[in-house]
DNA sequence: GCCGTTTTCGGCCCGACTGTTTTCAGTCG
């Protein structure tokens, strides 16, 4: 059993004892042991092998015992037992904005409520109004957050469907008679949310029905929706579609390029075609005479009509098809581009993983420097460091700096914003450290002049280098605050302020479609894992779709800065202040 | 349920906001 599956078995034992009502430091015991267990860089069946686990901070007897059955058996009864005491459809109703575990347990016991579908008729019927500790604005937030999740009930998120996908198109790969085969639509051109996995595949004719069989059956699919010979369609085990499309190799360029999409430039390519008298579908690109013009690759497909290849990530109609044909497509950023890693939290806060072992996963994966920035004293619920930790951590760094010769980390902060954009820590404190990441984690319920002005008026503080999440949004989960663009990007830009594209496939904030924006702003973009773990940190690739997307490219983001230019860069940041 | 330079019990993660109340419970970050 993976760490990350016992992890979540854990974290969800403390949701079902919060729901039971159990003493709330119990609750809290069993997420802490989560949150350990994700960052264990050791192998976890050893640990149990040699009673090693229970020596690990945050895990006694009672987890030790847990995680042992899980790693030894792959069940847990405790677990299992408790999890069967709830209706399956009270841990959803935790996904509504407002819903907690004292709500949800009311709702069960005096209405017997056990799902979002009985929650929204309950509120419907106007029977949530009169229960005791709920009143008509409560009712009416629950109804408002029932359609929030159900506008986007039917997308998921991309590194979640990233990892689906991959594995799909290793088995249909792996299947006899495939040529080529390749993932397809907005997973393809890295939208930060996707509906479902497309993937189109060549093979001769005789060929197909056996992949399709293949297919839906070797693919462990909860449900087959449709099997033809060109198009099947399954929900994989973990609940997305995926559908499968075989064309013939010579119809295999077009078929790519039609389900990559996006619509919108599909529509303005068979525009195009369309005043040069050709005919474009997903079968082929046709002459009036109804011949096909032969295409090997997309290329081909586009050099039909004098445009440069147009990466997938372009393709939203946005400007892409005029600068291919113009020869002006910008030489997009590549992961090799990074040189180091800023944003990651250490177990100084909320953090998984040590100083150390965050300086060594990072190094390990070639970078030249790890920025540290925890969190500032004011998040008191993620062990935020006050002035003195910090500084404790800063002889820490210092002391590991010693020991490297080929890698820095630089000692930062993830400051808070206060209410009235102030921030978390004095002048005198901030002026300590390389650099100083200022994010809101506080009231994010916030009028747009409220978030903008809020926000602006803390990146006038000269110490600071980059604006971390800028919206505060979780994707499928939280709308951002609403923020003034123009004044954010012009105060960004008057003030020497970089802008995160923060990586977590959680958040992927700043949103791509405000990236070029910013460039105009003369923003340079900072592409942050904000790492919680370890494994936290290869966040930052998936930030290298997005900042694709928003047409970015080396140049434009600080953390492909060798190390000496970013170190020099955080200087002159200080240098103005002095 | 975990932990210990206050060590086998008693403290752990606090503060703001919202909506419900008329002094506070629940949720969220």
């Amino acid at each position: 059993m993976e760490k990350s599956q016992i992890a979540n078995i854990l974290e969800e034992i403390g949701y079902l004892l919060e729901l039971k009502g159990e003493n709330p430091f119990k609750t809290r015991a069993y997420e802490n042991g989560a949150r350990v267990v994700k960052g264990l860089s050791q192998d976890l069946a050893d640990l149990v092998a040699s009673g090693e686990i229970s020596k690990i901070k945050g895990i006694g007897s009672a987890l030790a015992d847990k995680i042992t059955e899980l790693v030894q058996t792959g069940r847990l009864e405790y677990y299992e037992k408790l999890k069967s005491a709830f209706p399956d459809g009270l841990l959803e109703m935790a996904k509504v904005p407002g819903m907690g575990p004292k709500k949800i347990r009311k709702l069960y016991e005096e209405e017997g409520i056990t799902s979002i579908d009985a929650l929204e008729k309950a509120c419907q019927e106007n029977r949530i109004a009169g229960i005791e500790g709920f009143g008509s604005k409560t009712q009416t937030k629950i109804l408002e957050g029932i359609a929030f999740i159900r506008q986007h009930s039917n997308r998921h998120l991309y590194h979640q469907a990233y990892h689906v996908a991959e594995k799909l198109l290793d088995t249909i790969r792996s299947c006899s008679g495939v040529i080529r085969a390749e993932v397809t639509g907005s997973l393809r051109r890295c939208k930060e949310t996707v509906k479902d996995i497309d993937i189109v595949a060549s093979a001769a004719s005789e060929d197909r029905e056996g992949i399709m069989t293949f297919f839906t059956t070797q693919t462990a699919p909860k449900s087959i929706i449709s099997k033809g010979e060109t198009k099947s369609s399954i929900i994989t085990g973990g609940g997305m579609q995926a559908d499968l499309r075989i064309v013939a190799d010579d119809e295999f360029p077009y078929i790519l390029h039609h389900f990559t999409g996006s619509k919108e430039h599909n529509t303005a390519m068979r525009g195009l075609a369309k005043k040069r008298g050709l005919k474009m579908s997903e079968y082929g690109l046709f002459r009036e005479n109804g011949e096909r013009i032969d295409c090997a690759d997309e290329t081909d497909i586009f050099s039909v009509f004098d445009m440069a290849f147009v990466p997938p990530e372009l393709r939203e109609d946005l400007g892409e098809i005029e600068a291919a044909q113009s020869d002006k497509l910008p030489h997009l950023i590549c992961p090799d581009d990074l040189r180091g890693i800023l944003h990651a939290h250490t177990t100084y806060s909320d953090g998984a993983n040590t100083l150390r072992e965050m300086a060594e996963a990072c190094r390990t994966m070639g970078m030249q420097y790890l920025g540290i920035s925890d969190h500032s004293k004011i998040v008191v619920y993620a062990n935020g460091l006050s002035a003195d930790r910090l500084k404790k951590q800063g002889d820490e760094i210092r002391a590991l700096n010693d020991e490297y010769s080929d890698f820095r980390i630089f000692h930062g902060t993830e400051c808070d914003i206060m209410l009235d954009g102030t921030l978390d820590f004095s002048d005198d404190v901030l002026a300590e450290l390389d650099f100083v990441v200022i994010s809101v984690h506080q009231k994010l319920a916030m009028s747009q002049k409220e978030a903008t002005d809020r926000i602006v008026k803390a990146m006038q503080n000269p110490h600071v280098t980059i604006l971390g999440h800028p919206t505060g949004r979780i994707l499928l989960e939280r709308e951002g605050y609403p923020l003034d663009y123009d004044k954010i990007f012009a105060a960004a830009g008057e003030n020497n302020v970089v802008i995160e594209i923060n990586a977590s496939p959680y958040r992927f904030d700043l949103d791509w479609r405000y990236l070029r924006q910013a460039k105009e702003y003369g923003v340079k973009l900072s592409i942050n894992p904000d790492a919680h773990s370890t494994d936290g940190l290869a966040d930052i690739y998936w930030g290298v779709g997005i900042a694709r997307k928003g047409w970015l490219q080396a140049a434009d983001v600080l953390n492909t800065m060798d190390v000496g230019d970013i170190a020099n860069f955080f200087r002159g940041i200080k240098a103005s202040t002095s």
